[in-house]
DNA sequence: GGGCTGTACTTTGTATACCATATTACCCTA
DNA sequence: TAGGGTAATATGGTATACAAAGTACAGCCC
């Protein structure tokens, strides 16, 4: 049989990931749960005990980790969460609005009618969040309304370096959708995104991307002014 | 003592980088250098004897690699180079135009007398580079051009990024340097770039960056399409 | 000869023990 | 209580082991 083989559909599913992805997710999480704080040092052999799994795993895991940023190691002190300063989330909110701008922008030019309602959707659950008072769902909404502009439009290369970048600003996060009014401006300047693509005006489609992330931005920047202070 | 300690300029300098980091270098370039072809596997143990380090650090490199995007790993078969299709490829160009049009920008915005001075530096050097026929001098110096425009205005996280994503596509770009007249046009747009810099036009420095991707992109597409007509 | 099959080899994914060196913690002393 | 020496700990790196998965190949059958 020559030529391309039939997909029956048979495939069996394989769902065994790698131990060393399984670790790394949930070292990832555990950063972003707050159980390691930002300057706590990651012992590898503790590491070895906390997540099950041999050193060899835990080393991978933690180069990983690193070069998404979420992690720094000093020679000869071993690994630390990776500290954020005010200058660094800058920049990244900074190249966050770059790229959510340029989705935003061909979302408004595309042709596919379920970008609308995708994103109407999303900014339900945000709205749903805020009402529960639900953190993790608001922010987790928000990333689902993020990726929805990416995929939607297939950049995936755009959208796995938003949320690298995001990864490292988490929380951040939790703190701008906790002050003011954030619970309305925030959703109202998404609206105003979806709006803009709504009308399919790619051009205000991309300022009121670049518009959102830039107010975010202020916010995090005034946290870290106030932290400063005391 | 309390407060900063200040930085008195003593702080011996330790050379000593990790092995770790020497190894990942060392493949990084072999990669890029053609050593290992796109889809080739990169069999560890053989790693080990011809970087000359343990299996340990072969892995941790490896697994810093594939976050970059230069290996890729099928679960029980191993890593390989990661093959680049055409779409990857157009989305990394996308996001490198956004974000080096950003940086122009910045540049042209910018007070500091001493960026257009440091980017014609690095565009004589890319044409000295064409007028040897130093292919490498001219990728270098490339990159060195929009290294200064993203150091000059202190946005080093963009610059990572971008280099990153450069790395994947270094074969296309030493490919598109050498297509038709780019040995004119590439220069030519670029000393647009600088012209509207000085000119303190962020606008226009914006567009011409993008311009000047897009034509970039453009000829490396036509590299894909050739490669798949025979 | 051409295709199938079973076997042997290779490689991955994971674990563990070990070593030299650098860092950190602690205790002791003056 | 400041200083200094020492012990404990952690890193950076190596080597080895082994089950499970993948690959190659010789040989068999038709």
């Amino acid at each position: 049989m020559v030529g391309k083989v039939e997909n029956t559909g048979m495939k069996v599913a394989r769902p065994t990931k790698t131990l060393r992805e399984l670790a790394l997710g949930n070292l990832r999480d555990a950063i972003l749960d707050g159980v390691f704080k930002p300057s706590d040092r990651l012992v590898e052999r503790d590491l070895c005990e906390q997540l099950g799994v041999s050193r060899t795993i835990v080393r991978e895991v933690l180069r990983h980790l690193e070069s998404e940023g979420l992690v720094s190691t000093q020679l000869g002190k071993g690994p630390i969460v990776a500290p954020l300063d005010s200058d660094i989330a800058q920049q990244i909110y900074e190249v966050r609005g770059a790229l959510e701008a340029m989705a935003a922008q061909l979302c408004a030019e595309s042709d596919d009618p379920s970008i609308v309602p995708a994103l109407e959707a999303a900014l339900a659950n945000i709205h749903d969040g805020y009402i529960q008072a639900d953190q993790a769902k608001v922010l987790n909404s928000t990333s689902d309304f993020y990726r929805v502009m990416f995929s939607k439009v297939n950049r995936h290369v755009a959208r796995d370096i938003v949320n690298m970048l995001t990864v490292r600003i988490n929380h951040l996060r939790s703190m701008t959708i906790q002050t003011g009014n954030r619970d309305v401006n925030g959703p109202a300047e998404m609206a105003a995104i979806v709006e803009a693509i709504k009308a399919r005006d790619g051009a205000r489609a991309y300022r009121a991307a670049a518009d959102h992330v830039v107010s975010a931005a202020a916010i995090a920047m005034g946290i870290f002014a106030d932290r400063q202070q005391d």
